[in-house]
DNA sequence: GTGAAAGCGCTAACAA
DNA sequence: TTGTTAGCGCTTTCAC
């Protein structure tokens, strides 16, 4: 029992005590067994985090800031993958409760909402990020699809364009942005957008093959926002092969602002979302919740901006 | 004890137990404490891979595919970063040895031998990936970064190139490739090879600056080895703004066959490695071991290949 | 400031 | 096939 005081609360130990503690602990190369002390406290000082695949540079910036974040207070990040198939997730839920974390961090969905209800009854703090709903389980960082849907179609048609299409990766994220990108396209008396849906997660191939279904329609195009730079880049790559010139025929919006995107040519203008700030909020969740803090403001809404460059 | 040996090894049980044990189990959403089963049994179904950092798509295959292996055997992985600060590493291995993992995986490097060593003092097995030595710590799985400068440098030497350059990351293997490149390239009775270092990870930006540089010197280059496709990219990117035909003026390679390389124009002649294999490999060895199976081959090498495309 | 007792929720080992 | 006993290595609680 001294010995556990020393090393957890060294302040209330002898001077004495705590420098024999420290000397044996150097000697033996002592490292304290967590998981007895998990199951002696109840505090795990794991997080979990399930992410649908780690493919594809989405959540990267996410996990990376989240598993920072954590080691810096002390705690460590298991990782989960439910998109791979479905039926994995069941698993995936027993093997998070069994391990009793103290959070979960859910980038992206977790498919079924039985699935987000056994979380809570298994009563582990759970934090939602990468989107925006008035009702979370819990906790939320995010920032809104709609809005972005909206706030691209308005700064397309304030620069001069008129004929919009969407090409969007097959997830429900996405598909909410190219909603509301209708939706406004249509409030701004546009002809209606012309989407095009590519599997997620998406790719360079994808982006090249969907611009060339476009141009095969009738009525033309003037503008493409793309639910990835990714996408983006293939949109890009495909106009350049076929000697559409970017920005003067045809403007492109990416979203995501991955690194690359400000070095191509030309230049991307895409969503800028800050992937990081959402890995840390979340770990300031979990940590604040782990730690009998009460948290006042469940809902963070971190935002987002339209970054331009040239080729809208 | 009953109740146990239902649900771990149910064919050691009456069938009448197991129904009743198993309505129980559905009736009151029971799930196992795996904390306390690991306590007892001393195997915590848990293991730790350590990345120098997630950002950058070098380590991703890995880390989805061992996940995933991981979790169709019923192990969990718990995720370290070793590469965001040299202080923060012995505060890392403290972490993931106080949680007696059944494994590690080491992908990239751990930066003290000493580290290396508290793990095996620790009794857990270690896997190193992404390289290839004769004297590992335990187990391992990789390729040779020299055959693969070796193997390049030839490859661009039976294509006419004469007068070779390499852009390369800055860290350890990158630079091994880059030496055993330039070693080739003096075989051969080529000119010294310019070498131009970025800092890592490397970004598509550094590769159209970097080709800058390269283009400044004298002599002039009519070939680029790039450590990573990412940076190839940017080359690629630059040549275009400069009207630099690749390949016919400049043949350019990448290195990993990034999921974007072959639909690029030109598409991109990199060195294809499988960093899925890396991962599944990987999980089958610290399973083995977890399970107490002897690991007959402790070293496996994935080798590589040279996926020519237009670029070179 | 230090220490004794009890127990966290499981499994290993052995007995019936 | 089922059950009993004794821990795993810590922390909580309470007494000194």
């Amino acid at each position: 029992m001294t010995v556990s005081r020393a090393l957890n609360t060294p302040e209330r130990v002898s001077p004495e005590v705590l420098a024999r503690v420290t000397a044996a602990v150097r000697r033996s190369g002592y490292v304290p067994n967590r998981v007895a002390g998990g199951l002696a406290s109840a505090r795990s000082r794991l997080v979990a985090a399930v992410v649908p695949t780690l493919s594809g540079p989405v959540f990267l910036d996410t996990v990376q800031a989240l598993t920072a974040a954590l080691a810096d207070a002390g705690y460590q990040l298991m990782l989960g993958q439910s998109g791979y198939a479905d039926s994995r997730e069941d698993a995936l839920l027993e093997a998070i409760i069994g391990r009793r974390p103290d959070g979960v961090v859910l980038t992206g969905i977790l498919h079924s909402a039985e699935g987000r209800r056994r979380l809570l009854a298994a009563n582990i703090p759970v934090v939602e990020t990468w989107d925006l709903t008035p009702t979370p389980i819990d906790m939320l960082v995010g920032f809104s699809h709609e809005r972005i849907g909206h706030a691209v179609a308005a700064f397309l048609h304030g620069r001069g364009r008129r004929r919009l299409a969407v090409v969007a990766g097959d997830d429900d994220r996405a598909r909410r942005r190219l909603a509301a990108f209708r939706e406004a396209a249509r409030e701004l008396g546009l002809a209606d957008v012309e989407p095009v849906t590519v599997p997620a997660p998406t790719t360079l191939r994808s982006g090249r093959d969907a611009l060339g279904q476009l141009l095969a329609r009738p009525g033309g195009v003037d503008a493409v926002f793309c639910s990835s730079d990714l996408l983006a880049l293939g949109v890009l790559t495909e106009a350049r092969a076929r000697g559409l010139d970017v920005p003067s025929r045809l403007a492109v919006v990416g979203f995501g602002d991955n690194e690359f995107a400000a070095d191509l040519e030309p230049a991307l203008t895409t969503v800028r979302i800050d992937g990081a700030a959402i890995g840390r909020q979340a770990a300031r969740f979990v940590i604040d919740r782990a730690e009998g803090r009460t948290v006042a403001e469940r809902i963070v809404d971190l935002g987002f901006s339209i970054v331009e460059r040239a080729s809208a």
